[in-house]
DNA sequence: GATGAATGAGACTTCATTCAT
DNA sequence: TATGAATGAAGTCTCATTCAT
């Protein structure tokens, strides 16, 4: 006579003391709890999202204390926030110094994009996820976690843009489309490709899929023969 | 031991008709507000994703109450079950028939395949959106929402990996990915794209984006000259 | 990366209209649905309780619709009020108009309560189980019905505890108890057995277990030997 | 797409702390706050339900929050089952050990067997209460705390049960009834009466009732004269 | 320095009841 | 006469956050 939700969990024992290993000093430890914490976040943040992701699996997750994150960082958000600094570090600046240092023409320099992309995503995969992934999160909510998402992608869109211009001046690249929207379809041919490689793990071989990427970035799927008379049969839509 | 109404009533007051212009057989009242439900959720869904939206978001964008989206839905995972039935029917099935109609080289069907899909998304962009967003958020949850977009993103992308055999069989298409992976990512660059599109919303020419897309997925970026060059270029990663 | 509910129900189907073979008359058609209404409350309320019990099933198990029920009942509670007021007339009236009319002995007139008891329980079980098991679920809450239902056992207790009061006078029943405590307890063993016997349904000897009851109310488990002897063995508690 | 709660903050002001007098450490607080919850929801289910009960008022009369309950039991549910943890060791375990000690008849067992029934409904009311009420509530729902009543009774039941087949063995029981039903019968017989004092609370002379009942059990109501005649006169049902 | 007990806003969902048709 | 669309109060549960120890 009675509905009852389903019994499953046994909540309230209290966990265990996990018997911590490790280095005594202060500072040494401060290091490695936020460096563990900020790891677990990172994946839990990809594989679940962000907002689907709660503060005790965290902590949980890092061997530490939903406390610890608290102690660490103050807020769920600002755990995001460090992620996002070490996104924009490991995934912006290197691939923008490399194209500023790679002299040539856009065609040399959207190689150097990808290529610099390309690398980082096998490396540092998760944390270039995490900034695809929040951006989508994110999107449309009025909140510092999108601004700062934002500026992230924006710095490679400009970068883009600024490629995009320099192939028009050289006359080398079509102008279906403005430069701004030509590089944001970039990003998002880039982004697109990423997501499903990197779900898709390790059932599928990395350089090779990352070679066949940049190849249909830059002469698309591969069919031999030119787009022109695709172009004509379509007509209009 | 249980409450009672009529007799222990605490109830408030009869609250003041909300005064429903409108239709006044039942079922032309129920057809006007399920469909109002349904567009209420779907712009929110892709505006804010499905787990920040509320139900009485929902309810009040569709000028009625929390209840009537439980009167007609029953649960809101059912709410969004019912939005991809409509997005299976409008963004699957027209692609697959228009893609089966086409005889032609894998080329031609390619072509037909993300004519269509343009189409489909100039006029019902919403719902494709829905079923990307939706993949994102609900991707490794085991759910019967996520084997319900799996199901309905395998059917596209099976679609392409036949054309992508076909195209193998015919000999003009490049072999550096499998028939599988080519596909997956044929999709992930239409759905990037797409996103990309979509949310620029009016300030981005869409015949004209949707050409450029065209053209980037035959063609590459356009860059005159070919890739042969760009690979050997790139070496290893 | 969300939570769902299971997904179960299919709900907002109108559902087809049933059929209603029967008569036409206003008042046939009144007096059909209100019976059909009330059995299928008393029979719901005695398996699932009282507030377990929605407005909807009892509709639906009595082929009409919820409306129906507030149509003629106006509430929820009224139509349990409706429900005791024929339990009262099934199982109160006859058993005090049986014993009243028997002439004799305490003995002989609680012969006749059980008597009465056991065959309005066979014969109307459902709403004898009904003023028990609703005497539970609305004990302690300050409602009409719990007055309403307090009156009705009262009626049968007080009944009980006259014949109590009469079996001191003529000398030939122990006064362990004060005459309202055993009458309570008399009614407790009434109830109890009768719960167990009507929820063991049909896999159980009706006559059988009536008389044992009855044995058991006027003798005991029914060791041979007498109690004398257990009262000293047992000592104090 | 996700609510953020420290940046985009709408909460309110943190409230003001309610001064807990109390133990200072984790494990003593923790056992201070479990009992006092038990001990609030073994109280107000046995007078107004399970279901009836809310979460929000055992935490108010634990003089703790809504919020404290579902850290400490994750669940209404598994509250209960918590409380049948306790109603199970206290009531049914001391109960089986005193029969099983008890070396002779089968009568003397069955006095032990109310013997410690009585003793322990004396002391531990409720939570017998708790057992015989819950039964009531859950009778019919599918579900683990009906299992879980049930295993508890049926354990209680056996042991009548085995005690039965005893006395039959020894030829001083009769057999109207087989010995399942028998024992189903002083169960029901036992819990009716128990409710019944209990209900009555403290204006009832425990001990006396206690007796009475025992002898009710032994001997029925008391009157002076066999119960031969009665079934004689009493005829068919 | 770190923990975990405790909170409360807010989410999903249920259901008795109302009312226009 | 009877229906069923619609409501909103109230309940269960989640989870980011606070704070005493």
């Amino acid at each position: 006579m009675a509905t009852l939700a389903p019994l499953t969990s046994t909540r309230s024992e209290p966990r265990p003391k996990s018997t911590r290993r490790g280095p005594k000093t202060n500072k040494e430890q401060r290091r490695l709890s936020t460096e563990r914490l900020l790891a677990a976040a990172l994946k839990l943040f990809i594989t679940q999202g962000y907002s689907a992701t709660t503060v005790e699996q965290i902590g949980r997750a890092a061997d530490r204390t939903k406390g610890a994150v608290y102690f660490y960082f103050g807020a769920k958000a600002q755990l995001l926030m460090a992620l996002l600094d070490q996104a924009e570090a490991v995934t912006v600046e290197p691939t923008i110094a490399a194209v500023r240092q790679r002299n040539g023409t856009a065609r040399d320099k959207l190689v150097a994009f990808m290529h610099s992309q390309s690398a980082i995503g096998a490396e540092r995969g998760a944390l270039m996820m995490l900034a695809i992934l929040m951006s989508t999160e994110f999107h449309g909510i009025d909140d510092p976690i999108e601004r700062r998402l934002d500026g992230l992608m924006d710095r490679l869109t400009n970068l883009l843009q600024e490629i995009v211009e320099q192939g028009r001046r050289e006359g080398i690249l079509r102008t279906d489309l403005g430069p701004r929207e030509t590089a944001s379809m970039l990003m998002a041919v880039n982004q697109g490709c990423f997501v499903e490689w990197y779900r898709r793990g390790k059932d599928l071989d990395g350089p090779g899929f990352v070679r066949a990427m940049r190849t249909i970035v830059l002469d698309g799927v591969g069919f031999s023969g030119h787009s022109t008379r695709s172009d004509l049969e379509l007509g209009e839509i």
